[in-house]
Parts: C-alpha cells; structure tokens; sequence
DNA sequence: AATACATTTGAACGTTTATTCATATGTTCA
DNA sequence: TGAACATATGAATAAACGTTCAAATGTATT
C-alpha cells in the first residue's frame, strides 16, 4: 500500500519508496484523521509570520494602543522601512490593521486571535524551561 | 529621548536616528508594557518552530497516538531522513518525546499545548478567511 | 563477528527571509 | 507649485532554513 517495489523513483507524488511502514494500521489512522493540506498551508502560515522577533514586538506593541509606523519604529528602534516591510507581512495575514490620518499611518491589532496565541505560547515556555543545552 | 541630533551612526544597540517620534507618551507606553527580551525570543523559537507544513503535519499524526520514525516518514511521503531531521527540531523545542524499543524509537507529544496552539490558529484562520490576495 | 535494519548525523544545495539602501508615492503646508 | 515629511516599495545582500545524499550509530538476528 504505502510501497511499491517498483524500482522506478519519479519524484514528484509518491516516491521515497525505502520506507517501509512497520504498523499499517496506525499509519491509515493517521492519514484518516490528518487535516487537510490548505489547513496545515494556512496554519503554516500563520505561525511562520509569528515567528520572527521584529514581528512580535510590533504585535506586542499594538496590543492595548494603536501607533503610527514612525512610533513603532521608535518602540523597536528599528528603520521605518524595516517597519513598514514588517507590517506589510502582518496585513497580509489580516493580523493588524490600519487607518490613515494626515501623513501618518496608525495600525493596530485586527482582532485579539494573536494575543490568545502569545498566551498559548508564554504557557508552553514556562512548562518547557528555557530550553538552552 | 529616542533620538539624539548627533550625526553618529553606531549600528549595534543605538541607530536609526532618522525616526522622529511622534508621540512620545505611547512609545513610554509600549515601552513600559513591552515583554522582555528573553520572551519574545522564545516566542519566535516556537512560532517558528511550528510554521513548517512538514513539522505541523508530524505534531498532527502524533496527537492521538505515538509512532516511529518510519511511519511518521510513511504518512508524510518523506524520507526517514528529511523526518528524522525536523524531530530533532521538535526534540529541542520540547515538543515532542521519544521511547525506544528495539531498533525503533516511538514518538510522542510532549504535552498539549501543541494541539490547543493549532485550535487557536485554526480559529484565526477561520476569521481571516482564505487570506487569497 | 557479520549482516540487516531503523535511526541519526553532517555536509551540500537551492530556496526563503529580514534588513538595508535608494527611490517612489502620497499628504500637508507655505 | 514646491518643499518637507511619513510611509511604502523594489532590488540587493547576507543569514537561516529544509531537503537530499552519503555515511555513521545503534540494535537485533544469525
């Protein structure tokens, strides 16, 4: 089921053909009950723009207050380039959100989904220690 | 106070001097409620962690039942290597456990933060929508 | 001891990513 | 309109990442 032996390695849907799977049944119970490739896309997604240190500051600052791009540079002492690319990557992702007023810009958090996930995130930090060797 | 007129550009702990804040009182404020360092690194170790479609798929085969390397390759389509590889990742982050019996070594989940983190991710996706365009 | 198998590891390769620099867009005020 | 400022964008560079390949480690079996 999981390997043919035909020798032919056509890289492309189904190949690694040394893999021998030694328990059939809970390799199908996996593949039953494994979410759908566009939920594991998606959430890929997400976590991969939380995991960037620039990116939290600024989630982190916009929780409690909006700020224009020249003061969040200002709180991460960062460029307003640096920033603004940042916030770039956070919009597309519906994370932040933002409101024009004279030349400024002021963003802040679109919905309190990442601040749930920081706590989700501090909660396992602080059950697996600092982690260092 | 974030900027002084002194043409010196010192790039390590100080630069960026062509930021002019705009509102001080929100910066002090940011500043004030910023978590420390040592967290926010922490956070990014683990969002980044989990924004790989391939180590998301591994934590999502292991929630239910434990499995060994050449199952998890099994049910992913990869190579034992390529697996082996990103549990060392999961392994260090604290992620995942292992058992040994015989020539296998049986993976686990470490604990469950790791499935709460996707049902809160999953709930923003949800929010967010496809996030197409 | 020698073979077979499961897993791990290290180096190499191509890809992605964050920041920088230079420049463009857009807004206000003279 | 033109100068000044805030923000956005594009190209370039260096660092980080995931997979592959080849080889090593460790465990059972003969």
């Amino acid at each position: 089921m999981y390997c043919r032996g035909d020798g032919k390695v056509d890289r492309g849907s189904f190949d690694t053909c040394q893999v021998h799977s030694v328990n059939g049944e809970a390799v199908a119970r996996a593949l039953a009950e494994a979410p759908e490739p566009a939920v594991v896309q998606r959430l890929a997604e997400i976590f991969k723009i939380l995991g960037d240190q620039t990116r939290i500051k600024i989630l982190s600052a916009l929780a409690g207050q909006e700020l224009c791009v020249c003061d969040l540079a200002a709180v991460l002492r960062m460029s307003s380039s640096a920033v603004s690319h940042q916030l770039r990557v956070l919009r597309g992702a519906s994370l932040v959100k933002y409101r024009r007023q004279g030349k400024m810009v002021f963003y802040s958090l679109d919905d309190d989904h990442v601040v749930k996930m920081f706590e989700q995130g501090l909660e396992h930090v602080g059950h697996a220690g600092p982690g260092g060797s």
